[in-house]
DNA sequence: CGTTTTTGACCGGCGC
DNA sequence: GCGCCGGTCAAAAACG
């Protein structure tokens, strides 16, 4: 990607508050699919390839499990675009200057823990996120957004909790 | 009293 | 066609 504006030592000016109290090493992977490219790792293939978390992005990112779905998705821009990002957290619902509703919850095969559905409560915005706990070691949470907000966080400068840094990824890299 | 959550029903795609 | 599965609907309850 010519310009991925978001870096650890270059926030977003619109999320600066977030990077505090964000713990990159524990942002493991992010991938953006929209189901038309066999070059997509799936969402397995991903978890098993969180191995290296230095968590740093650049301008001009070599592929790494950090950055190498961001990279693709760039070239694959449309409203299916799905974002995902897995960290540790106690809480299930992160404050990501959004403001959702829950429409649905569902237990899923392969995962003893239920997968929750949110849409943005704003009016005419279709963005989607999907709320889980990792099977495999539920102190993680995998956030997985679909879609393209049409309108600006109404929280710009109110967060409460971490990480805002996923919202601000979710939005550069669509 | 308007908005959100809860929760079973419903639905569509897919494999057999 | 049928059943499984993931996603969504919607009515009632809960919330603030």
């Amino acid at each position: 990607m010519e310009n991925f504006p978001y870096s650890p030592s270059n926030p977003n000016p619109n999320f600066i508050d977030a990077s505090e109290n964000f713990e990159l090493s524990d942002y493991n992977y992010l991938f953006l699919d929209d189901g038309s490219s066999d070059d997509f790792l799936s969402q397995n293939e991903i978890v098993q390839s969180v191995s290296d978390s230095s968590g740093s992005y650049s301008n001009n990112p070599t592929p790494t499990s950090h950055n190498i779905k961001c990279m693709k998705g760039v070239k694959k821009v449309d409203a299916k675009s799905r974002v995902a990002f897995r960290f540790r957290s106690e809480l299930e619902v992160l404050d990501d200057g959004f403001k959702w509703r829950k429409y649905g919850k569902k237990m899923v095969k392969n995962s003893s823990n239920p997968r929750n559905y949110y849409k943005c409560s704003s009016e005419g915005c279709n963005v989607k996120k999907r709320v889980e706990r990792d099977n495999e070691d539920s102190s993680y949470v995998i956030t997985t957004y679909e879609g393209i907000h049409n309108h600006e966080s109404p929280y710009v400068r109110h967060y409460t909790q971490f990480p805002p840094n996923n919202i601000a990824l979710h939005n550069l890299c669509l």
